[in-house]
DNA sequence: CTTGAACCTGTAGTTACTACAGGTATTAGG
DNA sequence: CCTAATACCTGTAGTAACTACAGGTTCAAG
């Protein structure tokens, strides 16, 4: 009944998704939100279509999707179905990063947590952890590096 | 008995290291590497206490140290002894951020790990993955982020 | 009609490098 | 001694994904 806007301000999208305004605007300015339509004053006027789109959006990059991926995901989510591999594709990729990134992680953390544990004991001459990281350090390398 | 110079050019030095030449003369603008004394024509050249500065550096960026933090460990290393408790301090506060980062991507795994098992079975009408993406997803937030 | 909050644009800063462009030094070979 | 190839030099701009202003305009409430 009451006519209350059908639309929302950046501000209000803001709330309800969590994201910052400005980054609601710099997802705009890389073409991974549509420029909504304005006010007379220039304001942008936003409705639930984009809302759902910036979710999606937020909940990729949660996911540790990169923007270009993101961007892939809703061409081929606009496409509407028959996309299912490639998605699968995509998510799979990244899926293998992730577990990299994982193994990377569990080996700093054996390595930091050794370090931190050698230097308990307090003042010492020479801190060993210091040590450790003068030492030549071929510790977790898993290539020579691009 | 060779008089073989006793200095490195910045090439032989990036060789031992790994390091870009580029990286070296970075870390010197921004003063983790003191300027090394130069050729006549310009040239930088090195002695063995920078090789091992730069390796310090290099083995503590490994371990996901930021530059910040690289300073900081430098300059209590300068200090010799006396320091380790502070060090013990800034490696265990990396330590909780590296296990806090390996939770998330913990979780991570495991989402993307459903969501690529749910799209198994290939060319159906509406993604599953994509689907997921567009619903709420109040997944594995940690904090408001900032 | 006034005020204060929310909005606008455009630019610059963040991290840790990397990649030129355009020019000079060094060194190995002839 | 000269030359050509390589290595080096500076300075600037680009990368990812935002974030943070500055300086101005619009909107909604009272």
């Amino acid at each position: 009944m009451a006519d209350f806007p059908h639309y929302m301000t950046i501000g209000v999208v803001s709330k309800r998704t969590g994201c910052k305004v400005e980054t609601i605007r710099y997802y705009e300015r890389v073409g991974l939100l549509a420029a909504p339509v304005r006010s007379l004053g220039g304001h942008r006027h936003y409705d639930h279509d984009a809302l759902k789109r910036l979710n999606f959006i937020l909940r990729a990059r949660q996911l540790g999707f990169t923007l270009d991926t993101v961007r892939a995901l809703l061409s081929l989510a606009d496409g509407e179905g028959k996309s299912c591999a490639e998605v699968e594709g995509i998510a799979g990729n990244h899926l293998a990063e992730v577990r990299g990134k994982l193994e990377d992680l569990a080996v700093l953390e054996k390595v930091l947590t050794d370090m931190v544990a050698r230097c308990r004991g307090g003042t010492m001459p020479d801190c060993p952890l210091i040590e450790a990281l003068f030492e030549d350090g071929t510790a977790g390398r898993r290539d020579g590096g691009n």
